[in-house]
DNA sequence: AATGATAGAATGAACATTCATTCAGTATTA
DNA sequence: TAATACTGAATGAATGTTCATTCTATCATT
């Protein structure tokens, strides 16, 4: 799986074929298969591996009785903090969501409401609640708030800026600021 | 081009083949050489002729000689406004910006300082300067202005959400509050 | 007007390559 | 020795690209 998240995240997922997966993997080309049925099989398997490590980075330390401020920003920064530490994640993930497999997800997750990305519409939710963000649709909420996050990451990444630690919780605060209600 | 847009940006780069563009243009499989010397070429072309359009765009109606804030305000919509009104186009670009294309062409821009988006340099050099906006890098300031705007776009195109003209000028006006020096 | 010649655009079958997947054989482990 | 894990050459489907040929429009000749 390290081998396939290095070489897609970089190469793209048509430029990665089974063959190189398995070579850099340091194993044959049928082994593969018997750990994964397809090779979208592995891409969605991966992708999954991906989500459940960013969901434990973001609980770790996580302000449960803090205020709504605290928690937006810890998740925040948390977040910020995972891609720039995991350039690879990252781009794995951005591929993955502007490819038909994201689409697909994304759409799926949206009409059953399942999924991991309850607890940030859980959390948005009781911000509107309770009046202290602007009250507009938590979807458009959750583009305010993560929308510059993944700029700032993909520029990173691409080694177009390089974020400072401070850089990360001013942009943190900038965007509170943003979806603050005043 | 047209036939090369729809499909790509519904399937994907690597669900396109030129056999499926050709069909879908109406012409054999070898017309497309004679126009473009590859595949490579053909997406690199298409990418181009959209983001000329989006520039004349975002060119008509510009407040020349409004205020600053007017002017961030018209670029912003204008570009959300095209976004909403031609999907394909946004969701084409978006994948040509996550693939091997995008990255290396965003890195040869930044370095080489050249292309359209010198454009929104500029305005950004000049808020910075006057103190209108907050004084970050201006990569910064580009990705806590579009970030955003590209995730509306992509709920928008995934049919996730409905944005009415209100919503994007709301959107606009809280982006503005976001990068304003106060 | 009628016929023939030329240009070059369009075609699509053929080719070479790439790739996901399989499976018969080999190595490893219990 | 039996069972399990692994291998990598072989397979066949898919895909980008080429090129010999066809077609159409324009020009030249009679």
């Amino acid at each position: 799986m390290s081998a396939a998240l290095e070489l897609i995240s970089e190469q793209g997922f048509h430029k990665a074929p089974m063959s190189r997966i398995a070579d850099k993997a340091g194993v044959g080309a049928g082994t593969i298969y018997l750990y994964f049925e397809s090779k979208d099989m592995l891409i969605k398997t991966l992708y999954r591996e991906l989500e459940n490590e960013i969901m434990t980075a973001i609980q770790k330390g996580y302000p449960e009785s803090e205020s709504f401020r605290e928690r937006f920003i810890h998740i925040w920064t948390s977040l910020l903090r995972y891609f720039i530490a995991n350039p690879l994640h990252f781009r794995y993930l951005e591929q993955y969501h502007n490819s038909p497999y994201g689409v697909s997800m994304r759409r799926d997750r949206i009409l059953s409401k399942t999924g991991d990305s309850s607890i940030f519409i859980d959390l948005f939710e009781e911000g509107v609640s309770s009046h202290t963000v602007k009250d507009l649709p938590i979807i458009m909420l959750f583009a305010l708030a993560f929308g510059p996050m993944v700029f700032l990451a993909r520029d990173h990444t691409l080694a177009l800026i390089k974020l400072q630690d401070a850089h990360i919780v001013q942009a943190a605060t900038a965007y509170w600021e943003a979806i603050e209600n005043k």
